[in-house]
DNA sequence: ATTGAACTAAACAGAACAGTCTACACTTTC
DNA sequence: GAAAGTGTAGACTGTTCTGTTTAGTTCAAT
C-alpha cells in the first residue's frame, strides 16, 4: 500500500528535503555533508536519520522530488495562441527562463555529476524533465493548427531540433559559468531566435 | 621568466597529471582522494605534494592540461573537401566522435560539476573548447567555397547553429548515462542529420 | 665512487566525515 | 497525569581525509 518502503514519517519531513535540496546543489553530493545540512534545515541529524537510512537515499529523494516537480511543471503550458509562431515563442521563453536559470541549472548540474554514481537519477531526469518536454513539444507539433503552417515529416525529430536551438549556446555558457542569469531581454532575443530558425527550416512553403 | 610561480620540478610530473587526470574523471574533485591518486599514479604523496601546493592546485593542472590538448587537437580538422556536405560532414562526425566518448564526456562532466568551485576553470574550458570549436567552424563557414554554397548573414550564429545540431538529444542522453558510447553507424546518422538540417536551413536556393 | 637532488614508505596530526546513541523536552491523547 | 510519539542537542565511534614529516633509498651526473 505504501510506495516508499520504511522511509517518510513525521511533519519535518518537509524541511528537511527543502534543506538538503539547497546544500546538495549548492555543493553536490560529496560536497555536501550531513552536518551542515541538518543545520541549514533546522532539524537535528537524528530526525534526518530517522527519516532516511542513509545520505544516499536522502540524495535520492530529493531529486525525485524535484523530477516530480519538473514533470508537473511542464504540464501548464498555455497552447491556445494565435499563431504558431506565437504559440513557439510562448513555450520558448517558459522553457528557456527555466533552463537558465540558477535553479534549473542547479538540478541539470548535480544529475550531469552524479549520473555515474547513481545510474538510476540520470534516467529519471532525463525522463521527467527533456523527454517529457519534447514529447509535450512534439504533440503540439502534431495538432492541426501546427499542421496546418509546418511542413514536418518527423514531429519527434522536430522537436529534438527546437529543444536544441532553444539551449543554443547559452545553456553552455551558463552551465561553465561564463554567462549570468540572463534577463528577459536576453530570453526573448534567445527565445525568438529559436522560433525564426525553426520555422526558417520547417516552415510551410506558401501555397502556390 | 618562468609562467607558473613554483609549481613542477621533477621527472616524475607527467606521471602524477596522468593518474590524477584519471582519478579526477572517475571521481570528481571531491571523490578523488589524494591517497589513491598518488597509489595510481605510482608515486608517493610526498612526491605529489613536492609538485603541487595542494589538492586543488593539481586539480587545476590536470584540467589546464586538458584544455591545451583539447586547443590543439582541434586545430587538425581536413578543410580541402569536396563539397561543403562533405566538409561538415567531415567535420561534424569527428566532434561528434570526440563529443560522445566517454573521455570527452568526463572533462565536459567534470568542468560542469566544477565551474561553481572554480570559476576560472569553467571559462577556460569553454574558452579552449567549444569557443575554439565554434571560432574554426566559423572561419570554414566564410570560406570562398562554404559562402558560394551557402546563404549565412550571421556566421557566428551559424556556427553555434551547427554546434548544437550535432550535440543534438544523443548528447543529452550521454551525460545522463541513458545512452552508452555511439558506435560508428549512430555517428554517422547523427553527423548526416546535422548535417543535412543544416544545410535545409542554410543551403542558398538554386540559382534561377 | 661520491654527492646531492629526487624519490620512497609509512607514520603522523588534525580535521571532517557518516552514522549512532543517550538523555532530555515538548506535544498529544487517553 | 501518565504514556506514547516525535522531536532535540550534542557527544561519541570509527573511518577517511588532507597535508606534513621523518628516515631511509634510488638515481643521475660527475
Amino acid at each position: 500500500m505504501n510506495a516508499e518502503p520504511q522511509i517518510k514519517k513525521g511533519r519535518k519531513y518537509d524541511q528537511v528535503i527543502a534543506g538538503a535540496r539547497e546544500v546538495f546543489m549548492r555543493e553536490g553530493f560529496e560536497g555536501a555533508s550531513v552536518d551542515v545540512i541538518a543545520r541549514d534545515s533546522g532539524v537535528s541529524k537524528a530526525t534526518l536519520y530517522s527519516y532516511f537510512p542513509d545520505k544516499q537515499h536522502l540524495f535520492l529523494a530529493v531529486l525525485r522530488m524535484e523530477c516530480d516537480i519538473q514533470e508537473r511543471a511542464s504540464m501548464d503550458i498555455e497552447f491556445e495562441q494565435k499563431s504558431v509562431a506565437d504559440g513557439l515563442y510562448h513555450i520558448a521563453s517558459h522553457m528557456l527562463a527555466f533552463l537558465l536559470s540558477d535553479a534549473g541549472l542547479a538540478i541539470f548540474r548535480v544529475c550531469v555529476a552524479e549520473a555515474q554514481r547513481f545510474p538510476e537519477l540520470g534516467c529519471a531526469f532525463y525522463e521527467t524533465g527533456p523527454k517529457t518536454a519534447m514529447a509535450q513539444l512534439a504533440s503540439y507539433l502534431e495538432s492541426p493548427k501546427a499542421q496546418a503552417e509546418l511542413d514536418i515529416d518527423d514531429t519527434r525529430k522536430a522537436a529534438d531540433l527546437f529543444m536544441q536551438l532553444l539551449r543554443g549556446d547559452l545553456m553552455l555558457r551558463r552551465l561553465m559559468g561564463v554567462a549570468q542569469v540572463p534577463d528577459e531581454a536576453e530570453i526573448h532575443q534567445a527565445a525568438t531566435d529559436a522560433v525564426q530558425n525553426f520555422l526558417a527550416r520547417y516552415r510551410r512553403p506558401a501555397t502556390i
